[in-house]
DNA sequence: GTGTATATCGCAGTAACTGCGATATTTCAA
DNA sequence: TTGAAATATCGCAGTTACTGCGATATACAC
């Protein structure tokens, strides 16, 4: 029966899938409550119903789920839509203008959580980094794509490294401020501080 | 016999400084011979001619002795030689100049063999930025007491961010020189390249 | 010389991961 | 429909970094 199954998916990938969201959020919620270092990979992997070897199967490391967290969107969408952005934009403007979009687009309440677990000890504080290693690199070879011309690729590795340097003061901003406001604001805010300083 | 023994420092602490020397030594050869990863504490250990019990007395862990080779004279030296900096520069131009006194005081040979480990792995890598994150730290907090206007706080946050990403740049661009030219060289190339971002 | 602080070490334990190999499930095609 | 191939789940044993406890030895200070 049922000859047409709804079958552009298949049942492998549906639970697959499932099974990933399942895990990752299990574990942010885990995080959250009791801390990242108190929260084993055993109660990750007990409380998502699978097996803590099978919990390696989705994730090659405990901190790959606060990276699925944080990455996922901004990280693959970085590249196009600073190749989007309007031809007569100088480098540093087109960077911020691609923040702009994506912090509103991506960044939500999970990214707050994520961002409160890492900054909850110096060792992930540290393993953050590593986000925005990556993201700079992304923007600066995109730079590179878009002004090809070699004597500009100091200039383009300095405007990707101040660009991300200037996201990361804006998250730092937003953490430390009393009220909540939108978060392009204080990215506006910060490239205005990056802006001033020339 | 021999009544004025020589007491300026004692046996304890110079066997202390011994050790933690030859372990700090012998794990950063192993290092370089075996790679990061590959060289086991108990290796370190055996080596050094201590315990592995023993090892964890003289560092909390294994990469704390990558810390000791790039952190040690830097990071200490980062305040008080900011704060000696003639008092008409500019708090960029005070950083910068900072950094050039610095570099070439406390880099060496030494400071080599650790950047290439460093830049072994990825997860390396990211751990090499907390030590940029704690230079950052200290260099916003110095220009914060050299220049304490409150008006000025995010100005001199943004300073730190983009001097410490000159000094990284600086690092880059030396360890991807075919050619060896002194670290300071690189370093004002950097700082010039930002200024031209201006 | 005696007490106190420091140094060395073994042992048992934990937690994150890896490799191997067994079994079950899904898929694809003959 | 059946049977082979790919994928998913899992247990088990092992490795490595690191911790806590408690024992013993060494240096120091008086």
């Amino acid at each position: 029966m049922c000859s047409e199954t709804i079958r552009r998916e298949g049942l492998r990938e549906r639970k697959r899938r499932e099974t990933l969201l399942r895990v990752a959020e299990t574990g942010l919620n885990l995080f959250a409550e009791r801390g990242y270092d108190a929260t084993t990979l055993e109660a990750i992997a007990e409380a998502s119903g699978i097996s803590p070897r099978t919990f390696f199967y989705y994730f090659k490391t405990k901190d790959e789920i606060l990276q699925f967290w944080q990455g996922t969107g901004i990280a693959d969408a970085v590249a196009p839509t600073l190749l989007a952005q309007p031809w007569d934009k100088s480098p540093l403007q087109a960077v911020r203008d691609t923040f702009i979009v994506l912090v509103t687009r991506y960044l939500n309440e999970k990214s707050l959580a994520v961002d409160r677990i890492y900054n909850s000890s110096a060792t992930l504080r540290v393993r953050k980094q590593g986000f925005y290693l990556q993201i700079e690199q992304t923007v600066f070879t995109t730079l590179c794509q878009r002004w090809p011309q070699p004597e500009r690729r100091a200039q383009l590795r300095m405007t990707a490294m101040v660009a991300i340097g200037a996201f990361r003061l804006a998250m730092e901003a937003r953490r430390n401020d009393t009220q909540t406001r939108p978060i392009a604001e204080y990215l506006q805010e910060s490239f205005a501080v990056l802006e001033h300083q020339l």
